[in-house]
DNA sequence: TGTACATCAGTGAACGCGCGTTCACTGATGTAC
DNA sequence: TGTACATCAGTGAACGCGCGTTCACTGATGTAC
């Protein structure tokens, strides 16, 4: 994998190019994967000519690699737009906080989120980068969960850490179930029904 | 999607052929992914030449329909020879149905389940055969908990099909968080701390 | 503010590689007597 | 059991399509005076 030159001045017709193209490859990587996706469907899509692309990004790797971070970004300001005032209820903050794992349509964003994860599991590069930040992410919750319960005189009967990790498995994993089955498994069902009795009666 | 001839007798052969076939993309898709794997990828690894391949599937979507189907018919007869003997203790058996869901290597059956889920989300005939298949499964495991329960007079705070599919949410995101960061997390580390309080103590 | 020129962003035709698929073939396996 | 023949399974060369990538170009944007 290469970089684009980072000398090269980015002006605003530029970066909303770079944006149109960012979001053509979302939907398409979304539709039909990472390797089925083409630089053409995906140029296509955003309403340019597959030269737009090779001006912008120095090949497709690198526009797959700048997808997955532009989320990861995302995800991370949202975090913080929740952490900034947090219930005091950990229940309540969990379940924020689960609310902000989704941006955009959930089936895309599920679909992205899971090809960056088979990704990262193939590549050990990108594993590296998607560990750290993941990591990252779960601290700051950690470290607010903590902060929650110093703060109410409470505790929990699992580590937190274990407990973030668990609501990220789990939602994960609910996810994939309610994309599948949405008549039978509405999203979010699970997790609501879970989540309380995983947390148990504080005390 | 066309399908091989059914009135072809199946020799000894053919099934062997078959089988190494099946095998070669299993090790190839999980590494490449659907997309990313070649069926020269896959003859190669099985020692064959393209040609055989197409002696014995009509195309690239026969195969991995066939291998999909195949991984499904595994899981559901491990699942049955636990099923056959169950633990009395609720938690024992739900520990016991975990460990039956990965077969051969977690890294390989992981990708490959996931990359089933991906295939059914994008394509609806393969969502309802996936689902169908999921539904039965579990069908199978509620069956048995509400024996076991009945048998020893307890009862969960939380309805056993919930339990269920929440067992396997939780699976399927530990298993990807094991995987990124397997010193960090080794595998059946967070499901084996979680497990008993989801249950919670019987009553 | 207007004109002349320089730089830049995106165009679209072209290239060649790798892929899925086909098919005439040959050596292996099975059958009849 | 042995021979002659028929069928079958897998070979490997060939084909053509679609893909990622390149590049000479042109029209759009920015700059100097």
């Amino acid at each position: 994998m290469t970089t684009t030159d980072p000398e090269r001045r980015l002006t605003r017709r530029r970066a909303e190019t770079r944006g149109r193209l960012l979001a053509g490859a979302r939907e398409v990587i979304s539709e039909q994967g990472v390797h089925g996706a083409s630089v053409e469907d995906i140029c296509e899509r955003a309403g340019f000519t597959r030269g737009a692309f090779y001006s912008n990004f120095s090949d497709k790797d690198e526009l797959v690699l700048a997808l997955f971070a532009d989320d990861r970004a995302v995800l991370l300001e949202r975090l913080r737009a929740v952490l900034a005032d947090p219930p005091d209820d950990v229940v309540a903050l969990m379940s924020a906080v689960m609310d902000q794992l989704e941006v955009g349509d959930p089936h895309q964003w599920f679909l992205t989120r899971t090809e960056m994860t088979l990704h990262a599991l193939r590549t050990p590069s990108v594993a590296a980068a998607l560990v750290a930040d993941r990591a990252a992410f779960r601290a700051e919750v950690v470290a607010a969960v903590d902060e929650a319960l110093t703060r109410t005189g409470r505790s929990l009967d699992l580590p937190v850490d274990v407990l973030v990790r668990t609501v990220e498995a789990l939602h994960d994993g609910a996810t994939a179930q309610s994309l599948l089955e949405p008549r039978a498994l509405p999203d979010g069902t699970l997790q609501r029904q879970v989540l309380p009795r995983l947390m148990g009666p504080s005390r």
